[in-house]
DNA sequence: AGACTCACG
DNA sequence: ACGTACGTGAGTCTT
């Protein structure tokens, strides 16, 4: 391959780069545009994160030799001294912004830069003066400014980016594009402002004289000078008039403007050469201020060459392996890019990890070898992960775990997973990377490493560590037992079932794809024809823009861009123009069609007509499970032709069924135990229809006299309760009356006042502990609690009502799959347990052993947990999801 | 990337 | 004076 950039190459011709950054305005900008963030402490860090966000990205993107970050001076300046009103308008600087200064000097030194101020002189002279000499020394410069001031310096050595909005959008001027935005050549630019002054300095220009004015003045005379010089050419009486009586001012102005390019300063370009980023104090600095998310772009940011040592000699793959049998444990970490598994990192402990290359897939490997296994992961290793004997430890095994599997690999249990600890201990987190975990849980940083191989070498190692952290603060929390009782054994469980998938029919969906889009195109005409013009049905905003403007119709609830057209606001036009029964079954068919006909197909594996969910254990807030790449837990049910949907969910084979096991009604039972009260625990005790019960209070009638719609109404009041809605939202689901909403809440509360004791004392021991817990000790802080806005608050309240009853049921439905899990393999060597959707578990089961089955099923979830009501469970079964049939 | 809508428990 | 009932994930449009 011919190689131009080799040899001699190209790098030493190009110029050295240096960054010239206003530290002050990018302070000022970042605290003015990011929400006012602060550490768990109370530090105001919104401008230093600004700034490390800015700083990191620059490093990571720039690549420069030389960087100097420039501060004002406190204190007036040389341009007081000429005037003293100058940026008199400006208001004293916040308390907030103020306390972050400090910490900008201590991340710009931690991240190698250097910065200065100087007394008398702003951080724009400081930049002039630099970025001139450095273009005189032939350095290409790049301005970093939150403010549009320094464009004045930019020419073909010189470029600006300024900040746009926030400190994310940028705008980078040349010299065209300043000429573009500002009408003269940047260097003309003092002139333009001495002319039209500047409100925010506080420059006062000539009166009578704005942009516009200025830049026709300047193309025409060139500069204030000149123009000054002929005065009487200028056209325009009163224009001429100001110009004279205000010359002075004018010339004053524009040297307030001119930034100083001549400072008595010695700073070479040399002498701010890049020192490397310093790895552990930046990602200890990054951690105290919990920026979590900027410690992982860190290694977007190369390394000095200086830094980079020699690679240090680790231990043999056999040294690893021996010290794993004897350890009884083997640390994994899995190097993985874009879902791709590149390589796999083994460590007993800080001694040192091996690393092993991803090897050919056994297909791959077989095509190549006709079924030699030599390119798999050697027989030792293999030996050690299959071993039940060694206790597999790592981060996200269901992954390691699923990448595995290809290679003929079965890990069997996971003893520790720091990723599912790390969810019991802080379930909200948004990232839960090893970096992170490290910085968290043991106040330090992996070490730097761009290189894929290290950094899985580095994780594996650390795990060790980690988990004794880990664990000490479960145990703190009381949260240990489910840790290893649930969480733990259920990481293998939920890859069994990954692994098991579900069979789709995917000809029938097929059928149905094709049924659907024509009645689709049918439904797009007649809405065209009604409308009288043809617009995409999809968006909502032209949907929204031919409804209520060119129909007229009435608007309902606004949303952040414009006017809803969400379901439950079309029902309420439906009686107002025939189009909106043809827009809401538009919509309900293209949702079908695009996320369940066409999306579910994409996912079905081609090979065996099943598809392969994704369980997360460590995403939701309360504990529960969710499911993605396809979502299974959100299967249509709700209506005729979604079922239509879940009637291709089928057992895989015509000697299989499936069997569906599900609570019910387990939240209103877990209400029913923690809230004590007597009525709503009778109730249960007694078997009766809660429903029914509720319907019979609130509506104040015998149970006897409930109809189907009282009972339906009562559902709905049940749930809204546990879920602390109010009258408005209650009567609007309902379609009722306020009041009438208000009279049921109130009546419900009479009823049952342990309910409404339970609710609020919930919520007061919350707001003492900041977290509420499940039955099992699950965890999850609420701090918004104290929040001071009502908003924030009142929904931090519903949080803290709701999670110790969604999580308790969450709970319980995991140990109940780790009971049928152990137990399943006792009555049926086929039966496999495939789905669980919250309340319910799905299973594929040999048409013969449904009874057991179903008997195993029922009588283990039944028994997963001892509350103070029954926990009860219905077993259906059939060929297909929608067709099950009650059998017990 | 965010907003909107909608599928589920 | 208004806004979201709790918890999710996915597809589409828009910026």
């Amino acid at each position: 391959m011919p190689n131009a950039v080799d040899g001699v190459g190209e790098e030493a011709q190009l110029a050295p780069k240096l960054i010239l950054i206003d530290g002050n305005s990018l302070l000022h900008r970042a605290y003015h545009a990011l929400p006012a963030l602060s550490t768990s402490a109370g530090q105001p860090t919104n401008a230093v994160y600004g700034l490390a966000q800015m700083l990191i990205r620059l490093l990571a993107e720039q690549r420069p030799d030389a960087v100097l970050v420039a501060f004002d001076a406190p204190g007036p300046t040389f341009r007081h001294e000429q005037f003293k009103d100058y940026k008199a308008t400006r208001p004293p600087m916040d308390e907030e912004l103020a306390a972050q200064f400090d910490l900008a000097y201590e991340l710009v030194e931690a991240l190698g830069m250097q910065h200065t101020q100087k007394e008398g002189y702003e951080a724009d002279d400081i930049i002039g003066t630099v970025a001139q000499r450095a273009a005189q020394e032939d350095w290409e410069v790049l301005v970093i400014t939150g403010d549009r001031d320094l464009v004045h310096l930019v020419n073909e050595q010189v470029k600006v980016m300024a900040t746009v909005k926030g400190v994310r959008d940028t705008k980078l001027y040349d010299p065209a594009a300043a000429e573009k935005e500002y009408g003269v050549v940047p260097t003309k630019l003092a002139d333009l402002k001495g002319l039209a002054g500047d409100t925010s300095d506080n420059i006062p220009g000539v009166p009578g004289i704005g942009p516009k004015t200025a830049q026709s003045l300047l193309k025409q005379f060139g500069t204030m000078e000149t123009l000054l010089e002929k005065i009487d050419q200028v056209s325009g009486e009163k224009l001429r008039a100001n110009l004279a009586e205000y010359a002075d001012q004018a010339r004053l102005s524009k040297e307030l403007a001119t930034i100083a390019t001549d400072m008595p300063i010695s700073v070479l370009p040399e002498d701010l050469r890049w020192a490397g980023i310093n790895q552990p104090v930046v990602r200890q600095l990054l951690a105290r201020l919990e920026f979590s998310s900027l410690l992982e772009r860190l290694n977007d940011v190369p390394a000095q060459p200086s830094q980079t040592g020699p690679a240090t000699s680790g231990p043999e793959l056999d040294e690893v392996i021996e010290a794993a049998r004897r350890a009884g444990y083997v640390n994994i970490a899995l190097s993985q890019t874009d879902d791709q598994p590149q390589g796999l990192a083994l460590a007993v402990d800080e001694a040192g990890a091996v690393y092993l290359p991803w090897p050919a897939s056994a297909e791959a490997a077989e095509g190549l070898f006709a079924g030699e296994q030599s390119s798999l992961l050697p027989p030792t290793v293999q030996g050690l992960l299959q071993d039940p004997e060694i206790g597999k430890r790592g981060y996200e095994l269901k992954g390691v775990m699923a990448a595995l599997e290809p290679l003929g690999v079965e890990l069997g249990a996971a003893q520790f997973d720091a990723a599912v600890a790390d969810y019991l201990l802080a379930p909200q987190r948004g990232e839960r990377e090893v970096e992170i975990l490290t910085a968290q849980y043991l106040q330090e940083a992996l070490p730097p490493s761009s290189d894929a191989a290290e950094r899985a070498q580095a994780e594996a190692s650390v795990i060790s560590r980690l988990r004794e952290s880990l664990l000490s603060r479960l145990e703190q929390v009381g949260a240990k037992e489910l840790f290893a009782r649930v969480e733990m054994p259920l990481v293998e469980i939920l890859r069994d079932m990954e692994r098991a998938g579900i069979a789709v029919d995917t000809a029938g969906l097929t059928e149905l794809g094709q049924q659907w889009a024509g009645t689709q195109q049918e439904l797009r005409a007649k809405i065209y024809e009604l409308a009288g013009t043809k617009f995409n049905v999809d968006s909502p905003k032209q949907l929204g823009q031919v409804l209520f403007e060119n129909l007229q119709l009435p608007k309902g609830r606004r949303t952040k861009t414009g006017w809803s057209t969400a379901a439950d606001v079309l029902e309420e036009l439906a009686a107002e123009h025939e189009i909106i029964r043809l827009v809401l079954e538009y919509r309900q068919l293209a949702k079908l069609h695009s996320t369940y006909v066409k999306g579910l197909l994409e996912q079905v594996d081609t090979q065996t007509g099943r598809v392969h969910t994704t369980f997360e254990q460590t995403v939701t807030a309360t504990g529960r499970l969710s499911s993605r790449n396809p979502n299974l837990q959100n299967i249509p049910v709700r209506t005729e032709l979604g079922r239509e949907i879940r009637a291709c969910f089928v057992a895989g084979s015509p000697d299989n069924r499936l069997l569906c096991a599900d609570y019910s009604q387990i939240e209103l039972r877990i209400l029913a135990h923690l809230s004590g009260d007597e009525n709503l625990v009778a109730a249960f005790l007694a078997g009766e229809d809660i429903h029914k019960r509720t319907a019979a209070t609130i509506f104040e009638v015998p149970v006897a006299e409930v109809t189907a719609d009282m009972r339906r109404a009562a559902k709905t009041v049940n749930y809204a309760v546990m879920y602390g809605m109010g009258p408005i939202a209650l009567a609007a689901q309902l379609d009722i009356t306020r009041e009438e909403a208000e009279g049921f809440i109130e009546n419900y509360f009479t009823r049952l006042a342990g309910v409404k004791q339970y609710m609020n004392q919930i919520v007061q021991q919350a707001r003492e502990d900041g977290y509420v817990q499940t039955i099992c000790g699950r965890r999850r802080p609420l701090p918004e609690l104290r929040s001071s806005h009502n908003r924030v608050r009142a929904y931090a309240e519903r949080a803290a009502a709701n999670t110790p009853i969604q999580g308790s049921a969450a709970d319980i439905i995991k140990i109940a799959m780790v009971d049928v899990a152990a137990r399943l393999p006792q009555v049926s060597e086929q039966a496999q347990m495939l789905l669980q959707v919250h309340d319910e578990l799905v299973f594929e089961v040999p048409a013969k052993e449904v009874d057991k089955v179903g008997e195993l099923a029922k009588e283990t979830m039944e028994g997963a947990w001892g509350l103070t009501v029954p926990l009860t469970v219905d077993i259906k079964t059939g060929n297909n999801w929608r067709d099950v049939k009650t059998v017990m």
